[in-house]
DNA sequence: GTTCCTGCAAAAGATTTGCAGTGAC
DNA sequence: GTCACTGCAAATCTTTTGCAGGAAC
């Protein structure tokens, strides 16, 4: 992974932005962010719980949620639909890094990957339709490497 | 795949592959079969119950849910995930009437659209990613002519 | 001290399942 | 008659909310 030129990091904008919409920093968001700022692809809030009570501090499943609606509402976290019963949730980073997901559906394993051609082409329709669009999901089924053999 | 006359509905092609596949003709999943036979989009499970009471016959929501699940699985239906909370349903048709949703994010408006030039991006994609693809899914979100004024 | 942050427990909402009666073949 | 189909009620699971104590400022 190389990524730099972006002076400031998704956790540091995060912070930023938390407090400059007025709020005060609570431990167990702070671990939100910080775990959500070590992760490429999308999480759910069960994966999220569980990763911080091993890692670094305990954060009640409510707080999660609460964390991840507030931060999806400030545009710094997106829901991330892969057809798995739980929403997924990750970080939203600059154009560069824009990216969509891979979903086995055996394993249930999920992989970030982005493709230029693709991003056109939905530039380009989402000119021509009759909404004022403001974001794009697409999500590709199938079984992945292991589950294929 | 199918290489013979096209002539038969999606409708007729749900009841011979749910015959072929071993099941009797109740009367809840024939109006089930009906109802989605006669629509371009994608529905709720909840929507099908009410559109069943008012137009056909009652069906239980607990039916309407086994049936989506068998037409699932017989390829017969497709899920749609437009991150509202409930999973919509629609029949699968063929490669010509294939399409994505477009789903505004004030009034939960959902519209299908489909894009020859996105749909060649996803396929070149799908060749080389480490993913053996089966379905893709896309949807648009933003705000529809109605909320947007 | 006031306002925000958290955890816990309860609630809400969608989907699934167990069971018993009904219907198709 | 047998096995599938259905409705009802209960259960499950994810996500949300009410409330009370604790922390940040």
């Amino acid at each position: 992974m190389s990524s730099h030129a972006v002076s400031d990091s998704w956790g540091e904008r995060a912070e930023a932005t938390l407090a400059a919409a007025g709020h005060k920093r609570g431990g167990a968001r702070r671990a939100v962010v910080e775990l959500l700022d070590g992760q490429e692809c999308a999480l759910t809030a069960v994966e999220i719980e569980e990763a911080l009570r091993g890692e670094r501090r305990r954060v009640s499943r409510a707080s999660v949620y609460r964390i991840l609606e507030e931060l999806e509402r400030l545009r710094l976290v997106q829901r991330v639909e892969t057809g798995q019963a739980m929403v997924r949730y990750e970080r939203v980073c600059g154009h560069e890094e824009h990216h969509h997901h891979l979903v086995c559906d055996s394993c249930g394993l999920v992989m970030p990957f982005s493709d230029r051609a693709l991003e056109q082409a939905i530039d380009k329709l989402s000119e021509r339709v009759p909404l004022q669009v403001s974001e794009h999901e697409i999500v590709l089924h199938g079984s992945c490497s292991d589950c294929a053999a």
